[in-house]
DNA sequence: GTCTATATTCAGATAGAC
DNA sequence: GTCTATCTGAATATAGAC
């Protein structure tokens, strides 16, 4: 449909693309919110100013929207999460740019992280499978790279898979948590230097664990 | 209605104090497992054996049940994370018992720390007044603490906010996100094992981090 | 593609008998 | 306290006109 050349064929493909488009942002907001229990599908087209028959024209379900959400945001998530494949040689280097990455998602993806978390928190009743397909083996693909550092000499021997845990916890929890570390900062709204904060610490922490030799630039 | 000594009387209120309990216990599983908009009352009902129409002669509306599950979770919550202040001439004691009451807190109530979870997750909808009005006061405290150690010397200066904020994300993760974790260790449910692997970790990281004097015990 | 109309199921909540 | 019956609204989804 994309391809065809008659510019009127290609308006309405476009405007369509656009609602499609509009409608997967608006549920992926509802959902991070309140859950795919939590959110109707009036709920979604009201949000775009369309009905909600209009909705299940471009999707045949609820659960087939939702799925195709949760598809959108594994995309992202992944696409954040490649830094140590990219630096397999200076893990000091890998690592702040694992944890830079992780936190940029947290600050320009909320609504992503958030609805990964809810799915997750659940025990991943509908999106198991995918997980276990995607996310897993990328997991799985970062530990094996520290656990080769560690075995060359690189990095102190600690558990990769639970340094990776500890990894997503601090860094997601500035997504997924936002509303409670806001009142415990004292403001409305997470900003630029409150990532920056926690970047510094938990780099901090992260560099001070597992490198042998001292890390170039350290808090004193 | 506890105290009456007429043995009739005092049955017969066990046995709905007991109703009662069951409700609010399966109410939290359920909760937590698939948020508020997630569960119907008949789907509460049926798990404790009863009618929907029994159990809002006992609640008096969804919405009252669950701030009263929210409520029981809350005081779960706040009872295992008050080591820092038992503990405060000794910063390295009081953050190992810090941790390692999160920990436990995640292991022996991980449908608490859900519920939890996806009420925050939501930005706390229903519960943010009671959230700002008990657990941030305490982590607020928390955060005092910290800093006052800082000052006087016992420990370096790192963020006391962001240092608290990463102590409860790297902890209730292991009851949150347990479906994804289980999926990276390769096994079915969390044991003792991986709980006190966590530990291991965090503890020391945080040591490191931390502490001025070398602590008493460390991996090499 | 979008609209009106509607089928159907299920939700939370209430009334009243026992 | 628990039951049957019922109200009311909202939800997902479908059918058919335009």
């Amino acid at each position: 449909m994309k391809k065809v050349s008659g510019s009127k064929t290609v308006k309405v493909s476009e405007a369509r693309e656009r609602l499609e488009q509009d409608i997967l942002t608006a549920a992926k907001r509802l959902f991070a919110q309140r859950g795919f229990g939590g959110v109707s599908l009036d709920h979604i087209a009201r949000e775009v100013g369309a009905s909600k028959q209009n909705l299940l024209y471009y999707f045949p379900s609820k659960e087939e929207l939702y799925r195709r959400v949760l598809h959108g945001v594994l995309d992202v998530w992944l696409s954040y999460m490649d830094a140590l494949s990219q630096r397999q040689d200076d893990p000091e280097q890998a690592l702040r740019e694992y944890i830079a990455g992780k936190l940029r998602f947290s600050r320009e993806h909320p609504d992503d992280s958030r609805v990964y978390a809810n799915e997750v928190v659940s025990g991943a009743p509908i999106f198991s499978d995918e997980i276990a397909e995607r996310v897993i083996p990328a997991l799985q693909a970062d530990v094996a790279i520290f656990n080769r550092w560690a075995e060359q000499g690189l990095c102190r021997p600690v558990d990769g898979r639970h340094l990776m845990i500890l990894l997503w916890a601090s860094t997601q929890v500035y997504a997924d948590w936002a509303s409670q570390i806001s009142l415990v900062l004292g403001k409305k709204k997470l900003g630029a230097e409150d990532f920056s904060a926690a970047e510094s610490l938990i780099v901090d922490m992260v560099l001070r664990t597992v490198l042998v030799t001292s890390p170039t630039t350290l808090t004193k």
